[in-house]
DNA sequence: CGCGGTTTCAAACACGCGTTTCAATCAAGT
DNA sequence: ACTTGATTGAAACGCGTGTTTGAAACCGCG
């Protein structure tokens, strides 16, 4: 049957001005999302969420009419707040581009598994990257494309417009490839590399190095790697 | 209650000794991992399966006991099917370096992406990657590690000694990343791409040649991307 | 206070899930 | 042909799911 969802008119008990930490429509999508990204949507189930959010099974009908709905909320609601949490880095004017790469991919790296646990939304927004739904859309034009559009130009500017749109794409897409392989098979990498090796896999720094070494040294804007040994993305400015 | 798994002792309707394409067993593993592949572990239906694979509901408590192991085994079958169908490449002694190199890449693009449709099977070892559950460890020693040993081994080749095994490693995480983002994350780089170029995400030639290209560069053996062209793995052999 | 709206709650609903039951059917061994 | 154990089949079971219900509690306002 037909019925509307939580649509206050004026007068009566108003939720919309309350402690958003109080505020159950705000506690449930906190809790979906939490229960979506650990279980998937269809291991998840209302019951533990609600239990989760402590409140009545039936306010997930009230504020969201089904599970479904529910589900795209707390997603747009996870990248969002992600993308309050981890701004764009700014540069001064004037900073190299290599600088620039270095930061960009150290900041993505960062985003993606976290300083300490890879932080919910990330899972979150990670099954809607392997399996879109009707939340993706919103999820790409506004977290993914504005990051993407911003490595191309650092890119472009790297190569001082020697590489073709296309081209300059196709890097981009290697740079993010390279990190995204840490965080979507992050287990298996671990299973793969000597136990010694291990705890590197989860240090934004270390990887966030050699993937700008070996990304710059393609791009013949730094020594190859066989040859870099230490070297640093921006060098000492040579005092002569 | 405690009850065995189809055990025959020696009498009676003895069912090992079939057409495999008639054989129960063989039809619920592969009708399970197209649903598994599809829907994943819990989104699939002990239901869906038994009637796509054409046999009865009490079938998958019979062969395997419960949908956990039929699940565990069905990864295994795949995993096994799909070894059978995409061997290693193999190249005759001589055969340099970036060229095996190029090979490997086509070749792991081709087994991820497929050449027609991705085939389950891909989609079945991939949720296992991501999510590793019991059936994810045998995966990684008899499927993953064994590709990946050989792709260190032709690093190591294309840089002769240069590079330590932990450094050796790093590189083949970005060449695999490189790959492995056009398949996991399909979906997604194509709305970032513009409409005219989604098709080549779809062709492993393609994103072989980049990726290659890309790789090469990094490593020095090869020229850089802004310069390289139109350059192509393995030259012509110039006539003087 | 008492009205009108919003919000909460416990309980129940219908349904689909994985699993079990048990009799019927089959094919080899004797 | 009869026995025996392996295999199949239709039906049912118990449970947990997402969702709905209808009344109670709540709050701002006249």
């Amino acid at each position: 049957m037909i019925q509307r969802i939580s649509q206050k008119t004026g007068t009566g008990r108003e939720a919309s001005t309350r402690d958003p930490v109080e505020d159950p429509r705000e506690r449930l999508l906190r809790a979906a999302g939490r229960e979506f990204a650990e279980r998937g949507y269809e291991g998840a189930t209302v019951r533990d969420i609600c239990l989760a959010a402590g409140v009545n099974g039936a306010a997930v009908n009230y504020y969201f009419g089904d599970k479904q709905r529910l589900y795209i909320e707390s997603v747009k609601h996870a990248h969002q707040e992600r993308l309050r949490q981890v701004p764009e880095p700014d540069w001064p004017e004037g900073t190299p581009a290599n600088r620039k790469l270095r930061d960009f991919v150290g900041n993505m790296l960062e985003r993606m598994l976290g300083l300490g646990q890879p932080p919910w939304q990330v899972s979150l927004m990670l099954r809607e990257v392997l399996q879109p739904t009707d939340a993706c859309r919103e999820l790409v034009e506004d977290y993914f494309r504005p990051h993407f559009e911003l490595l191309v130009s650092i890119l472009d500017e790297l190569c001082q417009g020697r590489l073709a749109e296309t081209e300059l794409r196709r890097v981009a897409l290697s740079v993010i490839g390279q990190c995204f392989l840490y965080r979507a098979a992050g287990d298996v990498v671990g299973m793969l590399v000597p136990a010694g090796e291990r705890e590197s896999l989860h240090m934004p720094r270390q990887l966030a190095d050699h993937i700008t070494r070996f990304t710059l040294a393609a791009l013949g804007a730094g020594r190859p790697l066989p040859a870099a040994g230490q070297d640093t993305i921006v060098p000492e400015a040579p005092s002569a």
